[in-house]
RNA sequence: GGGGUUGUAGGGUAGCCUGGACCAUCCUGCAGCGUUCGGGACGCUGUGACCUGAGUUCGAAUCUCAGCAACCCCA
């Protein structure tokens, strides 16, 4: 039903964001869904590169104060059941490994749903006295979880293929806290390199990660009007130190716990960048991070040897300084050509045929506002450099935009239901959990938490029991 | 958590209701050759599929059951 005139194979339209979304993470080659497991993918070439780019951005971010490390898939039973609120929160959706080959082991293993429990009794040996803290370190890996509730690729995966988890150790609760603090900003900092607007808040208690004392969550807004959590960070207090017997030797000689912070992104950083920046055409990348930066078409008449020429001596001279440049020239139409990158979202298209060798210059089209200018062919670089730049800013205040004129405020909860398909609503709360649940219950909605910041400081009256307060949370459908 | 829909080449489909003429239709893709090239070119030649298992039947893409997988809606 999606042709009307062309039989080709064309992207559904982005209203339906759903069929949109899974069409082209594989027209794209993003990611192919059809592995024969529920909730496993397998990356492409140029997803996996795209993923490269934008974790290449997290290591750098990352590696200013942390060390890189990794630590083992499998974790013991024994281990894994030390600590009573996260075992409540992730057993049911741990895979177990139970055998070795045919005989049973003794000791069955779990498949990491998130990897505390095999990272803390290495801390325990790790950490000895209070010189070797703040200890600040970082893996990549894959984690586990038997989902039972649908599967999305990118965003509600069995396999988690690239789960950064940062865990860090410190000596007082205050430091850690300041560290979650930290890694808040660091994860905005991110997301602005990506060009995806985040909002930042507290979780309610009745949400936060099993096992810690708060979690502050990073959070975005999809094109449909519900959010996605893209981002968390966790201030574990002193409870896994204490059932992993964390402990070090401060100044004075005495024996103390440690206080613990862990925080995380995984690929649904990808899912945001895809669903808030693509259109109609396809993917539409931040120019930091498309595989292919540039692409040159060349228009060829007869035997095209000139057209060629120029183009390669373009292609050598943008990769000269470090832009990933790809020359086209398969023997598509050029029309074809230009269908195909516009679905990878390369950020300029550079067309040169005879007519523009004739004037010495060539047609640059921008991916994100489909803005095309005649350039001079010398000095192509800077003019390049510029419009990465502003794409990038393009695309991040187009999103901001959208993302803070779908905050809407509302002071009853019979208001809200309305509203809740359109974004985020903003309404006060006095704090206490049992008005929380009844705002969830009554709107059907979630909680995402107080925001940090002015957006969730500000006099008004909770819905539920009336009682005056500053806070403010922000409700919204998840994904 | 509850409900619904679906599974036929790499992708999208026809056929299924009413079992046999189906070594399975069409479009797209892919490979080769030639002509082409300023927004999805054309011709010729080739390539490729009934989700898995069990059952009913003389006979199953088609009917039944189970499994696996995918999609949609509601909480």
């Amino acid at each position: 039903m999606r042709d009307n005139d062309n039989p080709r194979a064309k992207l559904p339209l982005k209203e339906e964001l759903s069929k949109w979304y899974n069409e082209l993470l594989w027209m794209a080659e993003v990611i192919d869904v059809r592995y024969p497991v529920k909730g496993l993918c397998a990356w492409y070439p140029f997803g996996f590169s795209l993923k490269s780019n934008v974790y290449n951005i997290l290591r750098e971010l990352l590696n200013v104060d942390h060390s890189e490390a990794l630590f083992p898939l499998l974790i013991p039973k024994s281990e894994f059941m030390k600590e009573a609120e996260h075992i409540k929160g992730f057993e049911d959706e741990v895979y177990w490994v139970t055998h070795g080959g045919t005989e049973p082991l003794e000791v069955p293993l779990a498949l990491r749903p998130t990897s505390e429990t095999a990272i803390y009794p290495m801390y325990r040996l790790w950490v000895r006295s209070h010189t070797d803290l703040p200890l600040l370190i970082y893996q990549i890996v894959n984690t586990f979880r038997y989902e039972t509730k649908h599967t999305r690729p990118l965003i509600r995966l069995r396999e988690i293929t690239s789960f950064k988890e940062a865990h860090t150790v410190h000596a007082s609760w205050d430091e850690a806290s300041l560290q979650v603090e930290a890694a808040t900003k660091m994860y905005q900092q991110f997301y602005h390199r990506l060009a995806v607007p985040t909002i930042v808040s507290k979780r309610p208690e009745w949400d936060k990660f099993p096992g810690a004392d708060y979690t502050m969550a990073v959070d975005t807004l999809m094109p449909d009007g519900r959010t996605l959590q893209i981002g968390t960070a966790h201030h574990l207090g002193t409870n896994f130190a204490k059932t992993f017997e964390i402990t070090y030797e401060d100044v004075d000689g005495s024996k103390q716990y440690v206080n613990q912070t862990c925080y995380g992104i995984s690929e649904r950083c990808i899912a945001a960048l895809i669903s808030l920046h693509g259109d109609n055409h396809g993917l539409v990348l931040p120019p930091e991070v498309a595989p292919v930066q540039v692409v040159i078409v060349p228009i060829i008449f007869g035997e095209g040897k000139e057209v060629l020429v120029a183009c390669k001596q373009v292609e050598t001279e943008l990769k000269a300084s470090g832009i990933r440049v790809k020359l086209d020239n398969s023997d598509e139409r050029p029309g074809a050509k230009y269908y195909k990158w516009e679905l990878k979202g390369v950020p300029i298209r550079i067309e040169i045929g005879p007519k523009d060798l004739q004037k010495n210059s060539c047609m640059v089209v921008r991916r994100d506002t489909m803005q095309k200018q005649s350039t001079p062919l010398l000095k192509l670089n800077p003019v390049v450099e510029d419009l990465f730049k502003k794409i990038h800013q393009h695309l991040l205040e187009s999103a901001k935009k959208h993302l803070d004129k779908s905050i809407i405020d509302c002071k009853t909860l019979e208001e809200v239901a309305g509203k809740l398909s359109l974004g985020i609503v903003r309404i006060s709360w006095c704090g206490e959990q049992p008005c929380g649940l009844e705002i969830e219950e009554a709107t059907g909605a979630n909680i995402l938490g107080v925001p940090v910041g002015n957006l969730g400081k500000m006099a008004g009256v909770c819905p539920v029991c009336g009682k005056s307060t500053m806070l403010k949370v922000l409700i919204a459908k998840t994904y």
